[in-house]
Parts: C-alpha cells; sequence; structure tokens
DNA sequence: CTAGGGTTAG
C-alpha cells in the first residue's frame, strides 16, 4: 500500500488557469458597479462583511422597501460572516408572506452553522406549520442541525421524512448531510458508506468529505484507497482533498505517498495554502527521516503566512520527535514574540507535553500561568495535559487541582489520573478512580487497562490483574495489541511466565514492544534459553529491535552467566541494528563480566567506553564486587558513585554491607556515621504477599499484622523443620555486630521468610506462594526458600528488585547465579 | 438569495 504510486495530476486535468492582475482588477470594477444584490452575492462568496455592511446601510438609506431576494442574501451574507444575530432580526422583521423556502434555508442553516441546533430544529418545524413543502436545501440544513450526539435521534426522524417524500435522498447535498449524520452523530461508518455507495451523483467534495470523514474515524488506509477511487473516476482533487489526505499519510507512515502528494501541492500552486501546508508539515514530523524535523521545517519556512496551527503543528512536531523538546519552547518563544499569533489549546497542550517529558516543574507552572491569562485552562485538552505533566513531574496534588477544576472530565482526563497515580506508586488511588469511572458513563480503553495493568504488575497483585483481564475480555479490548503488551507484562511481572506466554502466542499482531515484552519476562526469570529464543523469532518475523529489546537480551544473559553470547550481541547492536549501545547497555555489560568473576575485565570496560561511566555502571560494579567479596575494587567504586552523585545512599549502603560481610564493623559503623550525618535514610526493606486479593506488607521484624501470633509459631516450626533438613543460617548476613544467638533470631524475622510463612498459612496448597521484595533478596533467605520447597512441598517464586528465583524441589532457578 | 469538504492536542 505504502509503495503506491499516483497517476500524475497534469494528466487528470489542466493546470488550474491563474487570474492575471489586469483581469482581476477588471472584474472588481464590474462587481462594484454592478446591482446591489449581485454586490451581496460577491460578498457572500468572499465573506467581505465589511463591504456587504456598507450596501446593506445604503439600501436601508434609500428608503425602498426590500424584495425577498435582497432580504435573503443579507441573511446569508450575516450569517456565514458569523453576526448570527443580524441575521436573525432581519428574519424577523420580515412578514410572514414575504419568506419564500429560500428565506427559511437560509435561517435554518444560520442557527445550525452558529451552534444553535434547537433553534434551527424549531426554525424548520416553524416552517414545516406554514405549509411550507421543503425541498432539498431545507433537508440539508435540517439533517446538519442533527449532526451532534446529542441531536443525532432527531435527524434519523428527520432522514425518514427525507425518505418519505423520496425525492431528495439522492440530492448530492441531502447525501452529504446524511453522510455527516451518520459519522458525527452516530459514529456509523457503514451507513454513512451505504449512503455514499448508493448517491448516483457525484462530485469532488462528496468525494473529498467521504475520504475525511474516514480519516476522523482512524480508517486512514481506507480514505486512501476512496482517493484512489476518485482519481479512477476522473475528479481532481484540490486542497481540500490534499489536506485530508496528506494527514492519513502522516498517520499511516506512508512518507512516499505523501511526496508525491507535496509534488502535486507544488504543480498545483498550493504551496502558500496553511492547511495544506499545515497537513504536509505535519506528516514530515511524524514520519521517520535522517534528520528529524528538517522536512517538516523547510515547508514550515516556505509558507509566507503562518497561523497558529501552522505554528503549534511544528512545536509539536518537535516535542513528539524526542530530544528536541528545548527547541519546541524555543520556537514557542519565538511565535509570541514575533509571530504575531496568540497560542490556542493545542499550543499549551503541546508545551505542557513538554514540560512533563522534562519533568520540568518549573517551566510547567509558567505555562501553566500562561493559560491561565490566556483564559483557556478549564479547555479540556489544556486541563488533560495539565494532570499528566504535574504527575510526570511528581507532583501528584496539582494533578488532582488540575483534575477537580476540569469543567468536563473525559476518557482522557480519567486516564491520565489513572496512569498519574500508578506512574507515582499510588496503585491503590489508580483502582479507586477506576472504580469511580466505570460510575460515570464515560467509558474505558485499552489505555485505562494498560495503567491498571502496571498498577497490577508493581503491586505483584496478579488477583487484581487477573480481575482486569476479566473485564478488558469484557470491554472486547482482548485482542488489542496495547492491552495484550500490558497483559504481558503484568503476568511475567506478577510470576506467572507461562500466563504471560500463552497471551504472547494468541495475539495475531505483534510489535516490538510485544516481543520486547516477553524477552524481558524470560529474561527475569533467568529463562536465558527462550529469551533468546524468542529474539532470534523475532529478527526472523522480521520486527527491528530497539533498545530496550536490548536492555532485555543483555540482562537474559548476565543473569545466566552466558558471557559470550552476551558479548557477541552487545556487538551486534551497532553493527546489525545501528542501535548506538547507551549507558544503560554499557551497564549491563559490565554486570555481564562483573557477576561472573571477570571483575578486571569489567573494569578495562569501564576504561574503554566512549561514555564517561555514571553511577549506575559503578553500582553495578559494586553490586559484582559484594557478590566476590571484593572490598579494594569496591572501596573504588563507591567512591566514584559518591563523586558523581554524593546523596545517594545505595553506594553507602552496598559498601557497609560488603564491610560488613567481611565483619569489619568499625567500616561499618563510621559508614553509618556519615549517613547521618548527610541525612541519608536507607530504603527499609520489605516484602508483600497477596491473599484473597489484599496485599499483606511485611517488615523485618514486623508485629502489625492481626495474624502475627500464627505466622511466628509458622516461622519457627519452619526453621526447625528446615535445620532438620540440613539447613544452617548463615549468619555473615547478618549486618550489625551482634552475638550468633541474636544473629540467628534477627535472620528468621527477615521480611521474606515472614512473607512465606504467612503464604503457608494463608493460601491454598497447590498455588505457588508468590512474595516480592522491594530489595535484592537475602543469601541466607535464599538458601533458606531452597529447603522450605522441600519441606513444604510448595513451589516459591520470589520477586526482588533484580529479577524473578523461582524454589521448588529445593533448586532455584537461578541455580544461586544472582 | 438557500447545500456540501481541510490543518494542530491529550
Amino acid at each position: 500500500m505504502s509503495t503506491i504510486s499516483l497517476i500524475s495530476p497534469a494528466k487528470l486535468a489542466p493546470t488550474p488557469t491563474k487570474h492575471s492582475k489586469q483581469s482581476i482588477k477588471t472584474l472588481k470594477n464590474q462587481t462594484l458597479n454592478a446591482a446591489p444584490v449581485q454586490v451581496l452575492k460577491h460578498c457572500i462568496r468572499t465573506r467581505n462583511l465589511e463591504l456587504g455592511k456598507l450596501v446593506h446601510l445604503k439600501l436601508n438609506q434609500s428608503g425602498t422597501k426590500l424584495d425577498t431576494v435582497t432580504l435573503n442574501s443579507l441573511i446569508s451574507l450575516y450569517s456565514k460572516c458569523g453576526d448570527w444575530f443580524t441575521a436573525k432580526t432581519i428574519f424577523e422583521s420580515m412578514e410572514d408572506e414575504v419568506k419564500d423556502l429560500v428565506t427559511w434555508s437560509a435561517m435554518i442553516s444560520c442557527f445550525s452553522h452558529n451552534g444553535m441546533e434547537s433553534q434551527a430544529l424549531a426554525t424548520f418545524v416553524e416552517m414545516l406549520k406554514h405549509g411550507e413543502c421543503p425541498n432539498q436545501y431545507c433537508f440539508s440544513a435540517a439533517i446538519q442541525a442533527c449532526c451532534s450526539k446529542e441531536y443525532a435521534r432527531v435527524g434519523g426522524t428527520v432522514f425518514g421524512f427525507v425518505i418519505k417524500t423520496g425525492y431528495f435522498e439522492s440530492d448530492v447535498c441531502v447525501g452529504c448531510a446524511l453522510i455527516d449524520l451518520f459519522t458525527k452523530g452516530f459514529g456509523d461508518l457503514e451507513s454513512a458508506k451505504k449512503v455514499f455507495e448508493r448517491m448516483p451523483e457525484r462530485n469532488s467534495v462528496t468525494w473529498t468529505l467521504m475520504i475525511t470523514r474516514y480519516g476522523q474515524l482512524g480508517c486512514h488506509e481506507d480514505g486512501i484507497v476512496l482517493f484512489l477511487r476518485m482519481l479512477l473516476g476522473g475528479f481532481m482533487p484540490d486542497r481540500f482533498t490534499l489536506s485530508s489526505v496528506v494527514s492519513a499519510c502522516a498517520e499511516l507512515g506512508f512518507v512516499s505517498v505523501g511526496q508525491q502528494l507535496h509534488s502535486w501541492v507544488v504543480k498545483m500552486g498550493l504551496c502558500l495554502d496553511v492547511y495544506v501546508g499545515c497537513s504536509l508539515l505535519d506528516m514530515y514530523a511524524k514520519c521517520d527521516s535522517r534528520e528529524p524535523m528538517e522536512d517538516a521545517r523547510k515547508v514550515f519556512e516556505r509558507m509566507r503566512d503562518h497561523n497558529v496551527t501552522t505554528w503549534t503543528a511544528m512545536i509539536t512536531g518537535y516535542v513528539q520527535s524526542g530530544g528536541l523538546d528545548r527547541t519546541a519552547i524555543e520556537l514557542y518563544c519565538k511565535m509570541i514574540t514575533q509571530g504575531d499569533v496568540l497560542p490556542n489549546h493545542f499550543t499549551y497542550s503541546s508545551l505542557l507535553k513538554v514540560c512533563g517529558s522534562l519533568s520540568n516543574l518549573e517551566a510547567g507552572r509558567q505555562i501553566h500561568n500562561h493559560a491561565v491569562k490566556s483564559g483557556l485552562v478549564s479547555v479540556n485538552c489544556v486541563g488533560n495535559s495539565l494532570i499528566s505533566m504535574y504527575a510526570r513531574s511528581g507532583s501528584m496534588e496539582d494533578a488532582q487541582k488540575a483534575f477537580e477544576i476540569l469543567l468536563e472530565k473525559n476518557l482522557i482526563s480519567y486516564n491520565a489520573i489513572v496512569d498519574g497515580y500508578v506512574k507515582n506508586t499510588s496503585s491503590d488511588d489508580a483502582f479507586k478512580m477506576f472504580n469511580k469511572v466505570e460510575e460515570t458513563q464515560t467509558g474505558v480503553d485499552s489505555f485505562t487497562f494498560a495503567s491498571l495493568l502496571s498498577a497490577a504488575a508493581s503491586l505483584g497483585a496478579v488477583g487484581k490483574g487477573e480481575e482486569m483481564h476479566a473485564r478488558l475480555v469484557k470491554a472486547g479490548l482482548d485482542s488489542n495489541q496495547r492491552v495484550c503488551n500490558s497483559l504481558i507484562s503484568m503476568y511475567s511481572r506478577c510470576g506467572d511466565i507461562e500466563a504471560a506466554a500463552r497471551v504472547f502466542d494468541k495475539m495475531k499482531e505483534r510489535n516490538v514492544i510485544s516481543w520486547t515484552s516477553i524477552i524481558t519476562g524470560y529474561a527475569k526469570h533467568g529463562l536465558a534459553k527462550s529469551a533468546l529464543e524468542k529474539f532470534d523469532q523475532m529478527l526472523k518475523a522480521g520486527v527491528k529491535p530497539n533498545e530496550v529489546t536490548y536492555i532485555a537480551v543483555l540482562s537474559a544473559c548476565s543473569h545466566v552467566g552466558m558471557v559470550d553470547e552476551g558479548l557477541k550481541h552487545f556487538s551486534s547492536m551497532y553493527s546489525e541494528h545501528k542501535i548506538t549501545p547507551k549507558m544503560e547497555h554499557y551497564a549491563c555489560v559490565v554486570d555481564l563480566l562483573g557477576r561472573s568473576g571477570s571483575l578486571e575485565k569489567a573494569v578495562d570496560f569501564i576504561e574503554s567506553m566512549p561514555l564517561k561511566a555514571d553511577a549506575l555502571v559503578w553500582r553495578t560494579l559494586l553490586g559484582a564486587c559484594q557478590v566476590h567479596g571484593n572490598t579494594e575494587l569496591g572501596k573504588l567504586c563507591a567512591e566514584m558513585i559518591t563523586e558523581q552523585d554524593p546523596d545517594d545512599p545505595s553506594a553507602y549502603i552496598l559498601l557497609s554491607n560488603l564491610y560488613a560481610s567481611k565483619g569489619q564493623w568499625e567500616k561499618v559503623v563510621k559508614i553509618r556515621k556519615t549517613m547521618k550525618e548527610k541525612n541519608l535514610i536507607k530504603e527499609a526493606g520489605c516484602s508483600w504477599i497477596e491473599a484473597e486479593n489484599q496485599s499483606h506488607k511485611f517488615y523485618v521484624g514486623d508485629t502489625f499484622h492481626p495474624r502475627v501470633h500464627e505466622i511466628y509459631k509458622e516461622l519457627d516450626q519452619l526453621v526447625t523443620d528446615i535445620k532438620k533438613l540440613g539447613y544452617v543460617p548463615d549468619t555473615d548476613f547478618v549486618l550489625h555486630e551482634l552475638d550468633e544467638k541474636e544473629k540467628e533470631q534477627y535472620l528468621v524475622q527477615h521480611s521474606e521468610k515472614i512473607a512465606v510463612a504467612f503464604g503457608l498459612i494463608s493460601t491454598s496448597k497447590n498455588k505457588p506462594i508468590r512474595v516480592f521484595k522491594n530489595l535484592r533478596v537475602c543469601g541466607d533467605c535464599h538458601t533458606a526458600m531452597k529447603y522450605i520447597s522441600v519441606a513444604r512441598g510448595r513451589e516459591i517464586v520470589v520477586r526482588d528488585s533484580n529479577r524473578f528465583h523461582h524454589f521448588k524441589n529445593g533448586l532455584c532457578s537461578c541455580n544461586d547465579y544472582w
């Protein structure tokens, strides 16, 4: 489809005749000397209200009684120039006998074009009462008044009326109105299509209308097919057609078709049309090119006149291109200082998005102020963007305020606030808001479920996730790609990789996110072989990997110690797919080398990096130092981390853990003191588990749970039982200076052990126990879990901050490599 | 004199 080649416009029709300056001048003189009605006609065509008013004044001054045709012309003039009040005054001043069908039609049309649908319909009824028999123009105007969702049902009645007259149904004009009634009023593309296909006579306007409506309902491909049919039918596209078709190309990413259309635009002399220009600009902005925004900028610069829309399209283009956020803001400044245009709601929406993605709260508040001053804050589109901006900048209170003051909350408003809660780890609030949405008529969509599934995933609440799964099936969204991608992540992050794989296998069309999600899932579960197999299949399926895919592939290798394989993929990243490795990728390789014990190679690798290693890379190496007990190198890593990130508590904690494991308690105490002085707080370790659709959270030695006595009784029994199987508490993992007995007692009370004990007494025996921990699982707990899986004959799944551990029959899926 | 089509956002 994207490779279609179009017939040249020259073959379709001769180039439009251009009026010379001389001929335009003569035309104008003729117009001014003509009769008043002729001048009014000219004013209506050119929407020249000034001249029209002058004629109106002259006519009134002449004192003669105006005839129906003149009065009709005046109504039409004021109506089309937006002055509905004067049009209405003239209409009301007319005696009923003077009014003819044209008068009524003009007035109905005036009301409907100026947002007064009910008045338009009342006028239509009044006309019928007067015994007038409507013609195609009246019907068309009356149907147009019904094209909004609220009046669509009335429109149906009018349609029935049209059919009864059996006569105007085939009129081009009535047909167009009906197409709008079905598409805009009912969202029913099928019926609109029927009207269109049955029309005995069509012209360029009809074709363009249908193409445009296809696009507005998201059926861009069908729009292009219709456009091709239009060309084959010999109809000449014009500026209206081209702007719609170019927009369709933008949405579909059909650059080559868009470029052909661009050359038509040039040949037809439509370059300066702001609508066409805007569509072209948007197409180049949305579609990939080697130099982002270069072609869009050229189109922009070649247009002589810029309006808010072209400026905004350009700003939006920079926002969507990613990495050009600053340019977007600069362009906004240029627009308000020299553009001679005022920003509109779309402009603010895009700018707020920039501030959100930069997490620049200050700039966000400034734009917020601009929007307040312009009086556009309460507009839905601006309000929704405000919610997202504040949520992304981590300020949920402001996001909530923006949400509450919205005059009208639509689906996007709810999605924005729900997603805000999810991203700011208040998943409970997200689900509460979801319940509120369900009470309204707003409905939910794929974005709502994507957010909620992510909430369930971060909680590890598989029960919640399954509930959402059931609901989205009910909503008919179970084959939606975005939703399926979220389901894959949810199931895998909740520990059920098999369920994730089932969703993946059932998908009809998979994109790079679908593949990356399942590969990440296998990687986190330590199933490197499956991960790499999927990666292989992905390449064979012709799907291009992205940066995130490579993070998944490299970490899959790293989790199982496949050093050579990992390095191979790292080098193919650029050589085969032209993806430049980022810091995260380098960190993966450092992890790959470091964890396998090649600490020196890891250091060499860091030194050979084209980027200066950041705190993440050094933290990774420090982690490896801890695994391999290398305090010297660990100390160096910690220094490197604190040099770049002096307030990062993780460096201090990792280092203190390293010293503690070596029994160097003076050093531990010293680090603790520094941390206290700097007021650095470490994240408290905690574990949680889902039971009966509720999350139960435990800290070290936690005694707040209502079933605390049962839990500790089970825990004591458990320790006794696994000791019989050979478990020896490894008190090296107690990072405090205590005596052996105390250390052992302390180990027993680690949060992950408490959570497992609770799981054993509260969940059904045939299901695995799924525990989640915010930090990495402790070494002694890891050993204990293996014994517990034997002692209780249960599979235990632990998700820690890094990966999954599946304990079964005394073994762990990580093969103790972690 | 009465009819019909377009651009940008979350």
